[in-house]
DNA sequence: CCAATATCAAGAATTATTCCAATTATTATT
DNA sequence: AATAATAATTGGAATAATTCTTGATATTGG
């Protein structure tokens, strides 16, 4: 779900703890603008939009608080060959399409019922800790 | 196929031109050595390794062999999260799985028959140019 | 309230990679 | 074969994203 920026809710609720991570203000204001702005934002987009609630904050911080919560796994990072780093706090199994034209990036659901585990041959013993699904090309819009 | 450095074949055939691409003597070395290691080596371990051969070929050109290589489709670049680039002469489609506690990295085949672009959702449109798989976690060695 | 701990801010440091300018090598042209 | 045009190579400087460091602030547990 993608909103206009004028439609953002005001407040989306954040708890003050996840998953054992503190949640201070810095770290809900820079998962709220991760929650509103569903476009895969580098760590300097994001910077640049919490500025406007915390003018204070600084890029060092940004970086610290989406690595918390990454590490907590509360949102996902998202690398595209040797760009910046994108965040996205969509956790359902799922792979990104970057759209080369638009530079648009694009979540992408398996079919149902489908599990990539299940397609791969993986070596013996192999314990899948994350998968990351990313596409490169064109959107035809004929 | 790994070989022991002392098995090494002398000298893999490696054709004047590959693709519209002139094979000079540094891409050849830098092809070559993909070739023999297949440890998806970094732009950094096929400078030490091509420098055996080459003694005063730069890193810059290495990268630039790499680049043109990549380029023309002879070799593939492969990134994990925001580590050094890494590079593979494996041309099938086939994705990574990175063990975290020996830092080496497999390929992965999919099993017969199995397509990936068939298995997602993609937005109408899409044409793919290139797709990524890689896979983080541990083996159990048990 | 105080001590211990965690977080934050600002700027410096790091590191992979790219860029640049000068040289060298290769290919095409006469 | 000589020369001109083009492409590749070098080595070092520049870049950019990210991480590190240090001192200040805030938070929690006792």
């Amino acid at each position: 779900m993608v909103y206009k920026t004028s439609e953002v809710p005001a407040d989306i609720e954040i708890p003050e703890e996840i998953s054992g991570l503190r949640m201070t203000r810095q770290r809900q204001e820079v998962y709220r603008t991760l929650m509103q702005e569903r476009n895969h934002p580098t760590a300097n987009d994001v910077f640049m939009r919490v500025k406007d609630r915390l003018p204070n904050i600084s890029l060092a911080t940004v970086y610290n608080c989406l690595e918390a919560l990454v590490q907590h796994g509360i949102i996902r990072q998202v690398n595209f060959e040797r760009e910046s780093s994108r965040y996205c706090p969509n956790l359902s199994e799922h792979g990104h399409f970057h759209d080369e034209t638009t530079g648009v990036i694009h979540d992408i659901d398996f079919k149902p019922g489908v599990h990539l585990a299940d397609l791969l041959n993986l070596p013996p013993g192999a314990v899948i800790e994350d998968v990351e699904i990313t596409l490169r090309g064109k959107l035809l819009t004929a």
